[in-house]
RNA sequence: GCGAGGAUGGCGGAAUCGGUAGACGCGCUAGAUUUAGGAUCUAGUACCGCAAGGUGUGUGGGUUCAAGUCCCAUUCCUCGCACCA
């Protein structure tokens, strides 16, 4: 994932990018053809933050963070390709954002909705749901809790493949990720169901227990249904109008400080139930949201403990229609929670003795048979419903890219032809966050003439949230100059997807699902035959201050990395970043351990350049020995590096070295197994340290660079041993080591294990009641 | 409340088709070298114990010749979602 250009590059860029670059030279070395590149994911707000406070333009900020980003990233040895680079606020890549939103507006997949939406006060904008988070439903940029305001906003209809986005075949995801999603999407399967009211009106709700009907007691919508006003009686009205009125001022957070204590307010209209034409009364409550289903429920107080619970308060029928199994007799005065359980069905009328097993949808004989009634008595049908909402892609802000669309009062909204893009963002703006984008403030950019009709006409002054700069950003790498197309056709699909793709997992369900969505667009547009963008992805975890919490300037705890590189190098750095832990974990810096990487590496450069101090002699022994623990470490580093476990490819290395040191000697150094020892040390070391294992690699009188080495092959005949070490245990308990050959049969072992001093004394006197024999690992009497 | 992940020495962490727990590193102890050294090298370092030996992977059970690893229960921590019908 691309950074943002915040300034300087910090911890959490090098813990991301350090070992996402020596998995890429590893996979170079492998013999791959590997793209890893870099850009910038350049709109955003901190860049007009800094404008209002330092007097200072976005674009200058930003392009001046980028070239000192671009510089640190080269000081870190990483292998990306400058020439692929991508920045998102230069216009010949904005343009291709404008691009696309035509595309999506002439498929109608871009709309324009008057609607409650998340309005964060602090970043003075609108936002989508994805970016609101936590239960104080805060602003995922800045943290200030958002507030609902009613506008008029640009949506990208993601729901349109909400069914596609939970399909992961094929996809090597973490599975934190997937259920993130999953859960996000939130598929429900059940019916749509129209009850009558007694005016006449028809109101449709979703449920997906549609084989409660019979117990469906009430009804209940949102304060926010467009029905209320309509249905409210006389007599009720004032105090349906209080409660609405009440609902809408309270925030979501003042509705969750309520607690679950149900309000609600009754109507005073009654409604027939389709499936038995019981007259059943209609009530407004907060707790069913106009957000999600129809905004209406049908309430079953016996079997949901929501209705229950308002049944219960408000003194409204509660019939039980599920007879749980080994259950008799339900009496409805005995109940002091809802059943939501399997059973069989009662007081059900033609469903009577359904059996409800708790699958969900039609796995559910009881749901079939209901879907099956509401369809053939023409009351509801089939249906599925999504928590997923569409992208709200609008937002009130300068640093962003403009949306290119003109609204004229002869044509309405026109979208920006294509031989017209892009829309610049004019330079010259004020940029006070009135709450209103700076671009309406522009007349130069406000006024325009219509593309169709060439009249007088007004531009759209919102831009593009910046989740849509980085949902397609990576087929943009492929050919970044092309002014003829966002991306080259043939290039995308020789290269796509992308087989690895690296990140922290906050953006599980922002720039994962945005970025998926999009790619699904683009194929059904016609662009690509692609997919999915990423077939393989790895969650980073996150440095922390060494103190273990978020590093932070408050806290002062930051990590500076350019005062390590000055310090110990940037290799040492990378190498101690990687050795830290799990790369998926994170974890607390800690600055006394870096002094272990850069013990071993000096151990590695006096291995490498220094004359051997001692002159004992090697004999074939050691030197097969040597060679191999050079083969155990290419097997395991080998193995680490294709599984992202660095910190064990590093213990490995250690391991190597370690083992060299014990066998340098004068004699040694002239031999074979020494010369491959080395070379193999400095190829298995280079996607770690790359400066160092060069360095290293030319005073060795190489003249090409070590990565452009081929990666050691595996000789398995190399760490095979003539005998091997076996654990002798009598009870469980290891009571000796034996050495015994390579291919030993059970019986020698067993003569070979009783014979030990210390496994006869625990043996003398009892009877082996059990001998297990696991070869080449352990041998375990089991005596009495 | 629902879902996911985790708990191993003084510290970061190794080891899970069940098979010698603690690889590798930090720190610490002792020694060598040194005018000196936060340098380098050597040896040691889970805990209890003089030793023999015993005990140990959050806690309590279970399966097994054998459990960090499998099963059941439970505590704590982290993350995500949350009145979603």
């Amino acid at each position: 994932m691309y950074p943002y250009p915040s300034g300087d590059l910090h911890a959490g860029h090098w813990y991301a990018e350090a070992p996402a670059d020596a998995a890429a030279r590893f996979k170079r070395m492998q013999g791959y053809n590997v793209l890893f590149p870099m850009g910038f994911d350049a709109f955003g707000l901190p860049a007009e933050n800094a404008a209002i406070k330092r007097n200072i333009h976005p674009a200058t900020w930003t392009y001046s963070n980028i070239e000192r980003m671009t510089e640190q990233f080269k000081q870190m040895g990483a292998m990306f390709d400058w020439s692929k680079r991508v920045v998102t606020c230069d216009p010949q890549y904005y343009r291709w954002n404008q691009w696309f939103f035509t595309k999506f507006y002439e498929k109608g997949l871009a709309y324009k909705k008057l609607s409650p939406v998340d309005w964060c006060p602090n970043c003075n904008t609108t936002l989508a749901r994805e970016q609101v988070v936590g239960d104080e439903r805060r602003c995922e940029r800045c943290g200030t809790p958002v507030i609902k305001k009613n506008l008029s906003q640009w949506y990208f209809k993601i729901t349109d493949y909400a069914d596609e986005l939970l399909d992961f075949a094929g996809m090597d995801w973490p599975d934190k990720v997937k259920t993130m999603q999953t859960n996000w999407i939130g598929r429900s399967e059940g019916a749509e169901v129209t009850f009558k009211s007694e005016q006449g009106d028809d109101i449709t709700v979703f449920t997906t227990r549609p084989d409660t009907l019979w117990g469906a007691t009430f009804m209940v919508l949102a304060p926010e249904h467009p029905l209320v006003d309509r249905l409210t009686t006389d007599d009720q009205r004032s105090a349906v109008e209080a409660y609405v009125e009440r609902a809408s001022r309270m925030t979501d957070i003042d509705r969750q400080a309520e607690g679950k204590e149900k309000t609600g307010e009754f109507t005073g209209a009654y409604a027939i139930n389709p499936v038995n034409n019981a007259r059943i009364p209609i009530w407004i409550a907060d707790y069913v949201l106009m957000s999600y289903g129809t905004g209406a429920i049908m309430a079953v107080p016996y079997g949901d403990q929501r209705d229950f619970e308002f049944a219960r308060k408000f003194g409204l029928d509660i019939v039980p229609v599920v007879r749980p199994d080994g259950v008799d007799e339900v009496d409805e005065a005995d109940l002091s929670e809802a059943y939501a359980g399997p059973g069989v069905l009662i007081n059900s009328g033609p469903l009577d003795g359904k059996v409800n097993n708790g699958e969900k949808g039609r796995d559910n004989p009881a749901v079939a048979a209901a879907i099956d009634w509401l369809e053939h008595h023409n009351a509801g049908r089939e249906q599925v419903t999504y928590r997923l909402r569409d992208w709200l892609v609008s937002r009130q802000r300068y640093w962003g890219t403009p949306i290119p669309i003109v609204y004229c009062d002869a044509c309405g909204i026109v979208p920006v032809p294509e031989d017209q893009l892009p829309v610049e963002l004019p330079s010259d703006v004020a940029f006070m966050p009135t709450g209103e984008s700076p671009l309406r403030s522009h007349e130069g950019f406000l006024n325009t003439t219509c593309p169709e009709c060439g009249g007088a006409a007004q531009r759209e002054t919102d831009t593009m949230d910046t989740f849509i700069d980085s949902s397609w950003y990576f087929f943009r790498y492929l050919s970044p100059g092309l002014d003829s197309a966002p991306f080259d056709r043939t290039l995308a699909n020789a290269w796509m997807p992308v087989e690895q793709y690296t990140g922290g997992i906050e953006h599980a369900i922002l720039h994962l699902l945005y970025a998926r969505f999009f790619t699904k667009v683009i194929r059904d547009l016609g662009l690509s035959d692609v997919d999915e963008p990423f077939t393989r992805m790895f969650n980073q975890g996150m440095i922390l201050g060494e103190d273990n919490e978020k590093m932070s300037k408050s806290r002062g705890n930051v990590v500076n990395p350019d005062e390590l590189v000055t310090e110990y190098g940037a290799d040492t750095v990378r190498a101690y970043l990687m050795f830290i832990g799990p790369w998926d974990e994170g974890g607390p810096w800690n600055s006394d351990g870096i002094n272990g990487i850069t013990k071993f590496f000096n151990r590695v450069w006096s291995l490498v350049l220094e004359p051997a101090t001692d002159d004992g002699a090697a004999n074939e022994a050691d030197r097969k020995a040597l060679r191999r623990a050079v083969h155990i470490a290419i097997k395991e580093v080998s193995e680490d590096f294709q599984n992202f476990q660095f910190n064990t490819a590093i213990a490995e290395l250690m391991t190597l070295s370690n083992a060299m040191s014990k066998a340098k000697s004068s004699t040694m150094v002239e031999a074979d197994e020494w010369r491959e020892a080395t070379r193999t040390l400095l190829t298995l070391l280079a996607p770690i340290a790359p400066h160092l294992s060069e360095e290293l690699w030319h005073r060795l009188g190489h003249s090409a660079s070590v990565h452009l080495e081929v990666w050691p092959s595996f000789d398995p005949t190399a760490t095979e041993l003539d005998t091997v070490t076996m654990a002798v245990q009598v009870n469980g308990k290891v009571r000796a080591q034996i050495e015994v050959p390579k291919d030993a049969s059970k019986e020698d072992i067993l003569v070979t294990a009783k014979a030990n001093d210390n496994v006869a004394r625990y043996v003398e006197g009892a009877n082996i009641n059990r001998e297990i024999v696991v070869p080449g690992k352990l041998v375990n009497l089991v005596v009495k």
